[in-house]
DNA sequence: ATGAAAGCGCTAACAT
DNA sequence: ATGTTAGCGCTTTCAT
């Protein structure tokens, strides 16, 4: 087992409590005996132990993270943001993931208050989730929420403006000269629902009409976001007037629909263009570089893990309550340049 | 703060120990008593503290996951994997990613350490960790190493048989008919050069005769995968005698390589097979569908959790030291179905 | 059937 | 400058 203070005491003929106050810095030790104990603490590779003191603090130096996946880029890399903040801090980060499954969120949450993680950064798709109310009514002030604003709502949360994620790329491809722009709509959430008004926004603040056959929802069906993106693009490739620029709720789905156009014989971006959303490298630096909106996960990251040490410092528990990431377009061939 | 077993004694009248027998299913408890003490659990939200229990037992319920990054699929995978199956035993994840920095490996497994973790899984992509043959002495059996195997070698490891992965996807292209199977060869690391040897092997193995200028070398640009696939393609393409299947060492390069194939008029899979490693979903539904090889990650990730769990319980820590995984091929289009 | 004591590793507060 | 005491939340052991 591990080396204990009480070892390196014993072994120096000291109380455990000089080989503690040498550890944490106190003065009142004479110049000897802190390097003897230095010295002795480097040979036996002591590393103290965390939860012991926790148990007297109520610290843990722990954050939890609950989220439905890592395999979703977005997601992961929301992870590594809050990684990278709290572990600045001397903060360790618990993760846990629940496909989308309710029960399996609450247990996560409990593992994790079982443990007395210090905050928890819950990212999570339900749209309400009741056993939070009821479940962590004391130390509620602990969570932060990511993505989704939680209906008791008074609570601290870290979202992207999925409205300006929308009203962003339309507002480029206006910039760009398109008229006919179709949007390939997300499902009918709150964030789908929020992005589809950006679009929609766009076009009438810039003098367009909005045409509501140009939104093409292609949810539904069982088959690959790529491959709805390429039959939505395909049918509207049929129709008498084509649009001239095209954008897809997600960088797949704009995959999808340049290949059909390209398959089509369309010149990209000479004849129309396309944006996606996601900028996700893989896929983005394909065929003709695809324009997309970056979601900024990373950053979202780093606010959610920064507002989580925040909550975790007794002091400064009170502090912002929310957090609105501004989404940003990032430009490549598929829009001229 | 919250609920303490004293909080509930205190309340039902009852000494701390009575909360805790009923808690843990001790039979010496009258039936009126356990079902008084069960309602006021509940009622009042009682959560054990787990750390307190781990400061007695020395089993914190933990495993520590250091991977280089959570934003390759093929590592969130496998942190997927191990979560999962600690999950389900009650055990929490610990992760922590350092960017390649043998440094912030070392801090982390030290904060891990500090936390009193009961294991730690280590992805490293370092081709030597010689701290942890010095710092880690004392415990170094609850390690257990992924994807490298160790230099110490008597280490608990869990990996993918590379050798295998090159092996099987030339094997198929062969069984396909293929007499002239390019290479789109990885970087010159160990994974790197066993791949390129499966692929070899294959070819000798099958009667066909190993031609070095089908084994294309893309890495040294500064350029991603996908045009590198595609470059060396063209490249591949000029060539008098072109050959009849491609292997890619990822699949961003294999669609690289077939986009390229596609753009030059080769026609899939009727003149050319394509095959890639890593199946990954949103590159191998696209355009042709990719035919690739599964690199199992959530498999490796599941039983590095499992050794993980195993050498965390006390009675069986001598089990099993190493673990090879079998890749899997996945055929689709671009292979001829 | 219920409870008291001791101790896991550590440190704040107080002696010496 | 060094050491003692007590206690964080819990359970194992041993009373009652």
């Amino acid at each position: 087992m591990p080396v204990r203070l009480k070892d390196i005491a014993d072994d120096l003929n000291l109380s455990k409590m000089t080989i503690s106050k040498v550890l944490s810095g106190q003065t009142d030790i004479s110049a000897e005996t802190k390097a003897r104990v230095l010295q002795r603490v480097k040979e036996l590779k002591y590393i103290p132990n965390i939860n012991a003191n926790s148990l007297r603090t109520g610290q843990t130096m722990t954050v939890g993270l609950i989220l439905p996946s890592l395999r979703e880029v977005h997601l992961s890399e929301i992870a590594e943001g809050v990684a990278e903040v709290i572990r600045a801090d001397g903060y360790v980060l618990l993760v846990g993931n629940n496909g989308n499954d309710p029960e399996l969120e609450q247990r996560q949450l409990e593992m994790f208050l079982s443990r007395q993680v210090d905050a928890v950064i819950l990212i999570s798709t339900q749209e309400t989730n009741e056993f939070l109310e009821q479940m962590n009514a004391p130390r509620k002030t602990n969570l932060v929420f990511v993505n989704r604003k939680p209906p008791g709502s008074s609570e601290h949360f870290v979202g992207l403006h999925e409205e300006e994620v929308g009203r962003i790329a339309c507002e480029h491809l206006i910039s760009c000269g398109c008229k006919r722009i179709a949007y390939l709509r997300g499902p009918r959430t709150a964030i789908g629902d929020l992005r589809a008004r950006g679009y929609r926004r766009a076009i009438s603040d810039r003098g367009l009409t909005f045409q509501p056959n140009l939104v093409i929802d292609t949810m539904g069906t069982g088959e690959t976001e790529y491959r709805r993106g390429f039959r939505a693009m395909a049918k509207l490739l049929e129709r008498r007037s084509r649009p001239d620029g095209v954008i897809a709720y997600t960088d797949s789905m704009a995959a999808g629909a340049m290949d059909a156009g390209l398959r089509a014989g369309v010149k990209i971006p000479a004849e129309m263009l396309f944006a996606g959303c996601g900028n996700d490298t893989l896929l983005c630096d394909m065929r003709v570089p695809l324009t997309s909106v970056d979601l900024c996960s990373h950053e979202i990251g780093q606010r959610a893990g920064r507002m989580a040490l925040r909550l975790s410092t007794p002091g400064k528990s009170a502090a912002g309550r929310g957090s609105l990431v501004k989404p940003k377009l990032v430009r490549r061939l598929s829009t001229g340049l």
